[in-house]
DNA sequence: ATGACAGTTGAAAACTGA
């Protein structure tokens, strides 16, 4: 099964790219994240004729994540468990059909788009923080189910140096600074493997570059769209690859995808 | 040092993002 996350930046203003990429690329299951449209102005229409179904959870000009499966699935979350109250649409969880002739019945997924957190002198950066590790709370509890579990999104996490072309830089920002990274490395210890630095350890290998100052250009990007695997799920692991060719296009999105193969 | 770009809302300029 392929797994791709895809940081769209506005579903409406993207949706010509995005169904180039997914005819291109024809994941199994794709998660979205910052889909800027409600949950009713989703447009549906257009995954269903690919052959996708499709369940998102969206609102008012921002956030909003949705799931896409060739395969049928449930939605067992709408938002984080522990933290149904928050106001922004930043979650969603499933249980996925597997293919036929698979070994277990179903996979489970979730699309996050985990608070940004800057600037760090305001209410954002806590806010990141709270979520952060309301988000290890239900990883936590998913470890218990012994399923294959893929935790794929935009985490707004710069996990280490090598993730980014000037540290110094952004050696103070929410995305990059040491509670941040503790609090994602909690996450992993939980027994959660990071599949893009897994298979590629050397680094400096991104899905975010800023649309100024030239910085798609020089490669001056940042690695924070991440696919979490349980334990099940990583011992299914067979790919894992970043996707460029999306942020090349026109009027492209300032992340591009990032996907999984896993032999489920 | 600062702004640079792109999207949304809503009709100009403010807000958000990473």
């Amino acid at each position: 099964m392929k797994i791709a996350t895809f940081n769209v930046n506005s579903l409406r203003a993207r949706l010509a790219n995005v169904l180039e990429w997914l005819k291109s690329e024809s994941p199994d299951v794709a998660l979205f994240q910052e889909i800027k449209c409600t949950t009713a102005e989703f447009p549906r229409m257009e995954f269903e004729a690919l052959g996708y179904q499709v369940e998102a959870v969206g609102q008012k000009s921002y956030n909003g994540v949705a799931i896409l499966s060739k395969t049928k699935f449930t939605v067992e979350h709408p938002a984080l468990p522990g933290n149904d109250a928050d106001e922004q649409a930043r979650y969603l969880e499933a249980a996925v059909e597997t293919p036929e002739g698979s070994q277990r019945p179903h996979i489970r997924v979730a699309t996050i788009y985990l608070p940004n957190g800057n600037p760090v002198e305001t209410e954002k950066y806590p806010y990141k923080l709270a979520w952060m590790e309301h988000l290890k709370r239900r990883a936590a509890d998913l470890l218990k189910t012994e399923e294959p579990v893929v935790l794929g999104g935009d985490y707004n996490v710069i996990p280490t140096d090598a993730d980014v072309y000037d540290p110094v830089a952004w050696a103070e920002d929410a995305l990059a600074r040491p509670q941040t990274r503790a609090k994602f490395r909690e996450i992993l210890h939980l027994g959660y493997t990071d599949a893009f630095q897994h298979l590629h350890p050397e680094g400096h290998r991104y899905t975010f570059w800023d649309y100024q100052a030239g910085a798609w250009q020089r490669d001056n990007g940042l690695r924070i769209d991440h696919l979490l695997l349980s334990p099940q799920a990583a011992d299914c692991l067979e790919k894992c690859e970043i996707d460029r060719t999306p942020r090349g296009k026109e009027k492209p999105s300032d992340h591009t995808p990032i996907w999984v193969e896993l032999r489920v």
